[in-house]
RNA sequence: GAGCCGGUAGCUCAGCGGUAGAGCAACGCCCUUUUAAGGCGUGGGUCCUGGGUUCGAAUCCCAGCCGGCUCACCA
């Protein structure tokens, strides 16, 4: 029998004795507070002597002799009780007494203050309102600093609850979460975009250049996918005269996991019809200017180290070329195909001695996957500021619209923040004949082995053929947004319930 | 998928060849305004799993599982 489990039974025997005294914490099924525990401590001194009610978790305890404090904390903040035998009776009092940290209660007793001064409730009803079984590791603390507590981080994500209950930084980043997915849609609700939910059930998974997960449906005895991104049924959606339409979403990527990567994540794509990537770039300044100021009150986030993450201004627009050229020292003339950039290249390892991330031009099999490799060696690591880079290689860019001025390179632009992506954006094809022909070349690197090349999509070119307008569009990757708007250092800080492998659990 | 690091009490950790420790939490007693409450006492561990080396393994070796970091791939 392991420790654990004996704890556990101490706690169901106090269970069973809380019954027993006519106190069933389980057969409650409401308290009313009269206010958060903020609300009862701001102007406390005029309300001194005042009656009120409180329900919360205990996250200190101290008995001594026949009285004692808990303090009872509601997540936000916290207050103190204080627990005397003489007020309570012989029964409430050893319900306070079997308490343990981690147990919910309801008190009800005036405000005042201790000896000390600490703004308190002097209990005159106890109600118990949750029994904890299991040590909650609440560490102690004084004067905002904390000794123990849950640090752990596999626990810390394998019990988020647990988490969130011990670390504060935990329950903000979850509240800062979700404050800027609420101004995100804010932001496009105001400017006229419709939200709408599509299937995340797919024949073919579409839109980006991932592995799906399969799945099978019973009823059609078929497998279906899930989605790896939003794309294809919005723009369905703009074939049908929606003119403006955004889904924020899960989507689903058979992929390794990483400090930036999850194989779910939630996506935001929004597409509007007659404008393009350049109208793209406004909407993307105008939304994390927004969220910024909304959220946290500055379009100018402090980051660690003194580090300022400015948001004010329009962000950099840079031609992915260009930088390429600058950076790597590699010319548009050497990247006209992939032969002349093999020959520009060479055959060695290339390192980039900054970050020492490298290059092995001979693994390159497509100009648009070395142009890009290259973009993420040299180009990546010096994108601090918001910049936008614009002109990807058609090769790598099946969705967007040919640069009718550039061979090869299509209007599209991806936006970078802390040097990582955090959108993708371009000017969608609307000309169904191009786009047929882009799949097929898609479905040619597929032939050759290239198992994350787009899919063909007929049902797509289908609504395409029936007309699509000039249409911008957009994804963002929402928990990336969320850690860099955060400063969080991992995704899975954002991420309350990160994919993990399963643990072993013997007490099954 | 590869390399490096880690897994010891409920939590945070020490021990790194001689048979398991601390603080907090827990349990008992004392204590009717404490706050890392205090005092006295007590219990609690397949040292991640499975092999191996050794008189003897938490400790050394091998394999595996889970996690973290870096890299690879992707958002």
């Amino acid at each position: 029998m392991s420790d654990e489990l004996s704890l556990r039974d101490l706690r169901l025997q106090k269970l069973a004795r809380m019954r027993e005294l006519g106190f069933d914490p389980f057969a409650v099924e409401r308290f009313e507070s009269t206010g958060s525990a903020n609300d009862l401590l701001a102007d406390f001194d005029a309300k001194q002597g005042q009656a009120v009610a409180f329900a919360g978790r205990v996250v200190s305890h101290r008995l001594m002799g026949k009285a004692g404090f808990a303090h009872l904390s509601d997540g936000d903040g916290k207050i103190q009780g204080y627990f005397k035998k003489d007020d309570l009776g012989e029964a409430a009092w050893e319900v306070y007494q079997l308490l343990d940290i981690g147990d919910h209660v309801g008190v009800q007793g005036e405000l005042f203050r201790t000896k000390t001064g600490e703004p308190s409730i002097h209990v005159r009803t106890l109600v118990p309102l949750s029994k904890a079984l299991h040590t909650i590791p609440l560490g102690k603390e004084k004067e905002g600093q904390q000794w123990y507590g849950l640090t752990d981080t596999e626990q810390r994500y394998r019990h988020r609850n647990l988490d969130l209950i011990c670390n504060p930084e935990a329950r903000e980043m979850l509240i800062r979460r979700a404050q800027i997915t609420r101004e995100v849609r804010n932001y496009l609700d105001a400017r006229g975009y419709l939200e709408v939910e599509t299937p995340i059930l797919q024949i073919v998974a579409g839109g980006a250049a991932a592995r799906p997960f399969t799945t099978h449906y019973n009823a059609y005895d078929m497998d279906v996918k899930l989605r790896i991104s939003l794309e294809l049924y919005l723009k369905r959606l703009i074939c049908g005269d929606i003119p403006k339409v955004y889904e924020i979403g899960r989507v689903f990527r058979n992929e390794g996991v990483s400090n930036r990567h999850n194989p779910e994540f939630t996506l935001l794509e929004f597409y509007e019809a007659y404008t393009d990537l350049e109208g793209m770039m406004e909407v993307v300044e105008g939304m994390f200017r927004h969220v910024a100021q909304a959220v946290f009150g500055t379009t100018q986030l402090a980051m660690r180290d003194g580090f300022v993450l400015d948001f004010s201004s329009p962000w950099r627009r840079v031609d992915l070329l260009d930088e390429i050229e600058r950076l790597a020292g590699v010319t548009r003339a050497d990247l006209a195909t992939l032969e002349s950039a093999h020959k520009a290249l060479g055959d060695k390892v290339i390192v980039n001695t900054a970050t020492g991330k490298r290059i092995v031009p001979e693994e390159e099999h497509n100009l648009g996957g070395l142009i890009e490799k290259l973009l993420e060696v040299f180009v990546e690591p010096t994108l601090i500021q918001p910049t936008f880079v614009v002109g990807y290689p058609i090769e790598t860019s099946p969705l967007a619209k040919k640069d009718p001025n550039r061979p090869g390179i299509t209007r599209r632009f991806e936006g970078y923040i802390l040097g990582k992506e955090i959108c993708n954006a371009f000017s969608e094809i609307n000309d169904p004949i191009d786009q047929r022909e882009r799949f097929e070349q898609q479905l040619g690197a597929r032939a050759k082995g290239d198992d994350e090349a787009h899919p063909m999509d007929e049902e797509f070119i289908y609504a395409l053929e029936c007309g699509m307008p000039p249409t911008g569009g957009c994804g963002i990757g929402i928990d990336r947004m969320a850690m860099f708007l955060t400063g969080a250092e991992v995704l899975r800080e954002v991420i309350f319930f990160p994919t993990m492998k399963p643990e072993s659990r013997e007490d099954d």
